[in-house]
Parts: C-alpha cells; structure tokens; sequence
DNA sequence: TATAAAAATTGACCTATGGTAAGTAATGAA
DNA sequence: TTCATTACTTACCATAGGTCAATTTTTATA
C-alpha cells in the first residue's frame, strides 16, 4: 500500500471507512505537484481544473476586494485546497489560489474526478463525502463570523493551527479573520500583555 | 409524472440532468408535512433524522448565543432545509430550525436517504449534487460576511428575496445580517430617506 | 374587540474596528 | 552585505455598529 493510499484513506476515514481498493482507486488516480513560495497555482477569472490534497505546506484560496486580497481559506496538510466552486461550475470565477510556503500537493484532474464519480462503485460516494466535509467546513465559517468577536476568532484559530503564525503572513490571517492588519496587531498586542 | 417529480427535476436541473426515472427514484421517497407557523421542527442539541426540501413557506436555522438566537439560514420554496451538519454526522448539534410561516415540506428521512445513496444508481450523484449546492451557498454567505457591510448585505437579501420583509421578522434578518436588529432599523430608515 | 405580549423603532451613549500616516522590522534580490 | 521592498506595528482620529432604555407599532390571544 503506498504512501498516497495511507493518506487519502487516512483524510476519509474521518467521515467514511471502505475497503482499501476503495482508496487505491482514488489513490492512483492522483498525481504529484510541487510549488513554490509564494506561487500562483490559479488565477482569477480563470476555471479550476485541478482538486488538490496538500501532502506538505500550506495555501490559501483569495478573492479582490477593492484594493486588497481576502482570504477565504487558508489550508494546510491533508486539506482539500483549491477553487472547488469553479471546478464544480467548470465556469471562471473572481477567486485565486496562492502557496505561502513551498508546498507539495496531490491533484486529480477534473476529468479524471467526472470519471472516477461516474464509473467506479465508489466514487460517487467519494465525491459526496468530499463536498459534505467542505460545506460543514464552510459553515463553521459562517457560525464563527457570525457569533465570534475578532478576538475570538484569532484565538480560535491559534488553537486550532498553533504554528499558523510562523507559516501564513499576518495580512492574510487578518482578512481571514474578517479585519485589517492594523486591527489584528492590535489584537495581538493585547493579548501578549 | 407526479407534481414532486417535476419540483425534484427542477431543483436539481440547475447542477445535473438525468433521466427522468432518476427522480422519480428520488421523489417517490418523499412524504409530505406541514408545520405550523413559528413551529419548532428541529430542537437544540437533538439529531436531525430528515432532510427536507420546502414546497410552499419559509424557515430558518438558527443557533443559540447567550441571550438571543442567531440565524444561519433563511430559506424559501424550492431551497434544501434542515441541520444539514446533524444529519450528515448523525450527531446532535446546537442548531435548531423552525418555521417562519405556515410551510409545507417534503422530507427523506435519514434512512431512506442512506438506502438511496448506497443502493440507486445515482443516489450517490444526488447526494454529491446536492452537498455541493449547499457548499456554494454556504462559501457565498462567508465571502458577503467577509467583504460586505451590513448595508450592503442586506440590500444584497432584498435583491434576492423581494417579499422577505412580510415573510420573515426583521430580528432574524438582522441575526442573518450579523448585526442587532436596532442597527438593520437604522439602516432600513437611511435607505427609505 | 380588548388587552397583553412581542416586535420594531428611536435616541443617547459607547466600543470595536477602520483609515491614515508614520515608523520599524523583516525579507529578498542584486 | 546592501538596498529596496514588503510586512508589521503604533498612534491618532473617524465611524459602523452595539448597548440600554424608552416608545410606538404590530401581533396574538382571551
């Protein structure tokens, strides 16, 4: 069993135990891409052909507001990484992708993924796994925008990701977080004291 | 061809089109309820055994914070309801729904849905289809929360749903919104000048 | 239909976060 | 290693939105 099946079923296995075949064929179906540091992987108003599984480092999915990026996601090892609502539409969307570390990924193509839902026993399900463990993904989003103070949602985030400062710029962070930078070393300075 | 066939058909065609036994496989499952207005039809910290699609009405999902309920999800004819999070996980949440009007549903239960999924050709597809709608709209809530002010937000709802204000309080509107209903009153008295 | 309860509005004041501008620190390219 | 660029911080003031309390309007129910 290699390296690439262990990990895929590892991801799902959270959410949904099959036979190992099951994940060989997801598993071989998946290629190998390296980034760099600060590389683009999709750009705006473009269509995402790609579903990416980040193996090493980390990215963040990004759209433009005015005169400043926003982060929407920020994503890690073992995440499902890239703009899944142009991959679904196959339609160009305002949404970018960008690497903040050197950063290996797994990916399927999106005619391979159209294949694998369609012919293999399992890859419906597959498929449907994936797209429900990213709306609850999406939905704790929205529950913490909503309920959570800035502060709050820092903290948050700092549990959950200990080493984020380290990897992803503070800028970005903030956006995500829904403030600017400004308002996060704010944040930040008052919880050191 | 029954009346919930052709709805069925409808909601989906916007992602997929299939054969037209493929929801009539789907809609022969569907039984029908009716819930009175400000009906309770889900309870905090219970699990959700339906998953339910709304003929004629309106409701909304909602969770508890401190002192006053948060609404995570206004939804009308045509759109999926439910704690989407409870039934999938199959685990209770803090999520609870209720009806806004008098409202008449549809609804698959828990089982009957893993039945379709494992045993229908395309139950699995429906399931994928369906997770993935609800992943796009949930990523659109986040992006306006993110990059919209309230104001913004709320002629963004009104644009969408034109009747909401005689459909829906105006205190959940305002929880939607992510403001307190004193601020979405300001706001509508700016706009009416 | 009368009455109580709930919802919505308003005003006064407050707070978290934004905007601007400047300074400092870190990073990357030559 | 130097220099230019970008990231981050700080300070000051502005503003969107929050809180509390009072009032009006709407809704539900006896």
């Amino acid at each position: 069993m290699n390296k690439k099946t262990i990990q895929i079923k590892e991801i799902f296995d959270l959410y949904y135990s099959a036979p190992i075949e099951v994940w060989d064929t997801f598993a071989e179906r998946l290629k190998t891409v390296t980034f760099n540091k600060n590389e683009e992987i999709k750009f705006p108003n473009t269509t995402e052909k790609k579903l990416y599984i980040i193996n090493k480092g980390s990215a963040g999915i990004f759209l433009w507001k005015e005169n400043h990026p926003v982060c929407i996601d920020l994503c890690f090892e073992n995440d499902f990484f890239g703009d899944y609502l142009s991959l679904l539409t196959q339609k160009p969307t305002p949404l970018y992708t960008v690497c903040f570390e050197e950063t290996e990924m797994f990916y399927i193509t999106f005619s391979d993924l159209i294949d694998l839902y369609e012919n293999s026993k399992f890859g419906a399900k597959i498929g449907r796994i994936a797209a429900e463990s990213l709306f609850i993904h999406k939905q704790s989003q929205q529950i913490e925008l909503l309920t959570q103070t800035a502060e709050q949602r820092y903290r948050y985030l700092l549990s959950k990701q200990p080493h984020i400062i380290q990897r992803v710029p503070l800028k970005h962070i903030a956006s995500y977080l829904g403030i600017t930078s400004e308002s996060l070393s704010r944040i930040r300075k008052k919880i050191v004291k």
